[in-house]
DNA sequence: GTATACTCGACGAAAACAGTCGGGAAAGCC
DNA sequence: GGCTTTCCCGACTGTTTTCGTCGAGTATAC
């Protein structure tokens, strides 16, 4: 288990993604702009999202992504693992005898019980508790109109894929 | 909170520590040669270490580091925040107004609801209770005799030097 | 004095991170 | 069909972090 910032995009990407899909799939472009995460970026770590069925995608106008599974069935650890490739964290790679003498590669057995403590626990933090601390701090997910059939509104707001430095 | 293999040598060591300091100061040298980890980067991971206070440095021939309070009040928080230096995980550096909107960066708020989690967890778990998982699972502490040393020894087991140049 | 062991700083290769770019492919709309 | 939107994918680049080396220095014990 590892925690890098690329983890904390995810995640976060992924609570915004739950906050506002009830009005369809929601556009990277969207997040990208409110999470001010690079697009192309963003796309990558969809990429794996979808890759590990966390997410769906809709292609074409009015497409974008949602949940794979509802909020409350998708962990922390989930998504984490699925951004993170895995890389066993044991340089011995699983193996008993990392060392030739009878002393077995000590440092996978230490590293073990912490890493699966952290496991269990990002494991029992799911994706809706996290949009409930959300909601029960507040947060206001405007209601940006998202209108499928809107007039040919003179507005478009074009979403640009370079973002601002 | 950042997790990266850079804590996960430092705990593994803290752990090796804690098994083995009731035999008196433990050397870096011991504790590369078990752990396989390099001399030098223990040095700089033990010099963060030291500078948080939570290990205590003895010079000189049986010299070598304790712990700077029992492991019972060492948590796996304190040592991952010792070395991996904080570097705020916020791109708004704790502004408020990260964006010029009236819109704050959200992307603060949406993380901080986990990353206190991890906090509070990591802070839960002591140094003390991974060694006993440790002692629990039958770990054998063998005082491994790495020199053969007279009978009527002082009690200072003296590891030998591991990186002869 | 000498061997031990920590202390410190500078340096460097390799990997991961964060972002970029260019082209495709599916879907909806005219 | 043509057009736009949006996802999809691979390759590329620059920066930061990891991980480790080296060399010199300081305190301590014998």
């Amino acid at each position: 288990m590892r925690l890098t910032t690329k983890g904390r995009f995810a995640v976060t990407a992924m609570i915004d993604l739950a906050l506002r899909q009830n009005n369809g799939p929601v556009t990277l472009a969207a997040i990208s702009q409110r999470q001010q995460i690079s697009l192309s970026y963003l796309e990558q770590l969809f990429g794996k999202l979808r890759r590990h069925e966390l997410v769906e995608s809709t292609r074409g106008p009015g497409g974008g992504y949602t949940l794979g599974r509802k909020a409350a069935e998708i962990t922390v650890a989930d998504i984490i693992v699925s951004v993170d490739e895995p890389i066993d964290a044991t340089q011995c790679g699983g193996k008993e005898n990392c060392l030739g003498e009878g002393n077995r590669c000590m440092t996978h057995e230490l590293w073990a019980a912490l890493n699966a403590k952290m496991v269990d626990f990002l494991d029992s933090v799911s994706l809706q508790s996290l949009v409930d601390d959300q909601l029960a701090k507040g947060l206001v997910v405007e209601n940006v109109p998202l209108i499928k059939r809107a007039i040919s509104s003179p507005s478009v707001v074009k979403p640009i894929r370079v973002n601002a430095p």
